[in-house]
DNA sequence: TCTCAATTTAGAATTATTCTAATTCCACCT
DNA sequence: AGGTGGAATTAGAATAATTCTAAATTGAGA
């Protein structure tokens, strides 16, 4: 061992227990919640959980790689358990925002980095559209 | 002729000064402007002209097809001269934003439909990686 | 036990945008 | 020419999401 190293993560207290129960109303949750939402639901969890704390805890745990930040056009920032690469569907009815995967998008990546001239990082992708509940709905 | 329109929109003034030089602005523009950098830029065209006033005509000209609105991510939304659809590119070190048009997103959006099961309106993709300029820095 | 840096907290501050109410504008009618 | 009414404009207040600040708390290691 390098014998340097402090915690887990290399610094800081890591997953403190307002970390975690922000990561555990993140990971039980379907949908996509905003901070907002978080901040309630964490509230449930560990009643003097701040606000502030809540946005600390999930630039955290974003930048750890084990939530997923979602801010595609309007409105406030979606978290989203999934972390792995995937692509959404929203609702132009309801807002409704759905996961879904596309197995193209490595040859989508090297396309789009080929016209737009940029070394590649990553790739994001939202449909517009109508959810399934909407059509049913006339 | 129906006799009842009264100008040329169907309703309302259509293109009042103020419009006409938000409008301006941004055709004028080869990058993609905030709300405050128009209102900075229309000021100097139309000095009284206020941000009210600059946000609803940029809701009006987006809605009548005139400008395009991109509000990716973080910050605040840009306003965007071209209004056919095409692709975006992001910086991720100097926030740079490029436009960029990939062919293939017809058979996109017809694969993203049949795997989310929406019925689509129109696809938004956004490639993050380094940009020409900040590759050649270092 | 003491110390120190990281974290949490509450609330203020900031940023982007929308709303409100009063005023102005202008096409149409008389 | 003058009057009318709906739409647009204005200035500033209000709202929403997020970040910042400063003080208090925490807990690992000396």
């Amino acid at each position: 061992m390098t014998s340097g190293k402090k915690h887990q993560g290399g610094d800081g207290r890591a997953l403190t227990p307002q970390r975690q129960a922000v990561l555990q109303v993140v990971n039980e949750s379907v949908d996509h919640l905003t901070a907002g939402e978080i901040y309630e639901a964490a509230r449930r969890v560990l009643p003097t959980i701040s606000f502030a704390t809540v946005y600390n805890s999930l630039k955290y745990l974003t930048e750890a790689g084990l939530v997923g930040e979602i801010s595609f056009g309007k409105g406030s920032s979606r978290y989203d358990r999934e972390t792995a690469r995937h692509d959404h569907a929203v609702c132009t009815r309801c807002d409704k925002l759905v996961d879904f995967d596309l197995e193209e998008t490595p040859q989508l990546v090297r396309a789009a980095a080929r016209r737009s001239r940029f070394k590649p990082v990553s790739i994001h992708l939202t449909l517009m559209g109508i959810c399934p509940d909407c059509q049913a709905k006339v």
